[in-house]
DNA sequence: TTTCTATAATGGTCTGACCATTAAGGAATG
DNA sequence: CATTCCTTAATGGTCAGACCATTATAGAAA
């Protein structure tokens, strides 16, 4: 980006590394390595700050961050510690909600994601998808009809659009649609939603009938369908909740 | 999600909250209300701490939470203190960095995730890409014929897939791709790259003059032949790498 | 054998101090 | 008046030492 020849004469910016920086690198580093994996315990704070030759409350700088990145889990108590967890994509997901309320993102291009994104899922899934995955497709889409609340027929959804995407056996596709159902929750409200949600749990069979038959082009199609319906009631609210 | 009627007494689980946690979700919380942005000083740490009736050490637990996640910067100095950051996706590319290391992805799915992804990216690029992106690729492509070092021609490329990725105008997309890149950039190496480097860039030409064309299938099928290209030269380094 | 209790280990928090960096104002200088 | 240098205060970074709350464990008591 900024590496075009400049006539200036190119010191090295001077980069004063706060001792927090240089720990969780080193502990990451053991990561990448392999010398640290997931169950390891780290050794007690008061110890490693002796080890790093740091203050406990610098020390403990670096845990928190490692924490708040997913990579350890402070347990407290004896026989507590820092211990490596596995891996999590929860902070991936946080880490995208934070980027978008920094407001660079619209719900356009959140929505357009979405749809190329569910494409892509659709088509390997149809390939892919075990009996065991389409039969829990279905019974996320039955229990998505019983269930009474707004809010517990969401959390089927996203149920359903995660088993999807495992069926991919790709998880990669996982997190990222992860990621967009818990940014684009917050948009899903208004007055009708209720009616439109009733009237989405017809799709999910239908969808699971067309994977089970392998019909790509016409599951792809009802996702399609699917989904541009759920995002032209996203945009109308939203458009609602910004004139009001 | 554990809203299902049982017959233990429901009882709230305790849960007892860190002090930073509660700091955290406060500040998150005007962020998404929008009453702190991008830009704006939170008071000094001395302050805050007063402020939320906490210690010195536990609000700069919060706010180095805050600071790895991305969210604020902090300044030393007079004037200086915690301003709340423009969106940059670095975090997630390092979450996404953390979670491949914690051991649950393997290189095919990354390596299949990526061949996905530059599918749709080619093929909206091709409807999209002004003629300054198209210009900007060329220049890119020339710049890494000229470059020497296998370090410097591998910057190109991430930079090629990047400003590729932006011609879609949808920044989502170029999240995913930086965090492919990064994560793949580990396993690129061994002693045939500078080859396959050199061979590639021919390539990446041709897609320019595709896309000029819009000619999708085109596009897409060159962009294709050169990330298989590029997955069997790591796929087999990985495979050397693990046998030695 | 079971149950209770004291103990020690550990993370979470607090207090108060000092250091390093930085911006700004004022003094000295030309 | 303009410039340069020095002082000062604000601020994040670090340190040291203490106490609290939680938890597992070993030993005492029943």
């Amino acid at each position: 980006m900024a590496s075009s020849p400049s006539p200036k004469p190119s010191f090295a910016p001077i980069k004063t590394r706060r001792a927090f920086e240089v720990i969780c690198e080193q502990i990451r580093e053991q990561l990448a390595a392999g010398t640290l994996k997931a169950g390891d315990k780290l050794p007690a704070e008061r110890e490693l700050a002796v080890e790093f030759q740091v203050s406990r409350s610098a020390l403990r700088e670096a845990l928190r961050s490692l924490e708040v990145a997913g990579i350890i889990r402070n347990v407290k108590g004896a026989k507590g510690g820092a211990f490596v967890q596995t891996a999590e994509p929860d902070r991936i997901v946080q880490a995208m909600q934070d980027y978008v309320h920094l407001g660079d993102i619209s719900l356009g291009e959140l929505t357009e994601a979405r749809l190329a994104l569910q494409d892509i899922i659709v088509r390997l899934a149809c390939a892919r998808a075990t009996e065991t995955d389409l039969a829990e497709l279905e019974a996320i889409a039955e229990r998505t009809k019983r269930e009474t609340s707004v809010e517990a027929r969401y959390t089927c959804a996203v149920e359903y659009y995660a088993v999807l995407a495992r069926a991919t056996k790709n998880r990669i596709f996982g997190i990222f649609v992860d990621s967009l159902s818990a940014i684009l929750h917050e948009f899903v409200r208004g007055p009708d939603y209720e009616t439109l949600q009733q009237s989405l749990i017809e799709s999910r069979f239908k969808l699971v009938r067309h994977l089970r038959a392998k019909d790509e082009e016409a599951a792809v199609g009802e996702m399609r369908k699917h989904l541009e319906r759920v995002h032209r009631h996203v945009r109308k609210n939203s458009k609602a909740a910004a004139k009001g």
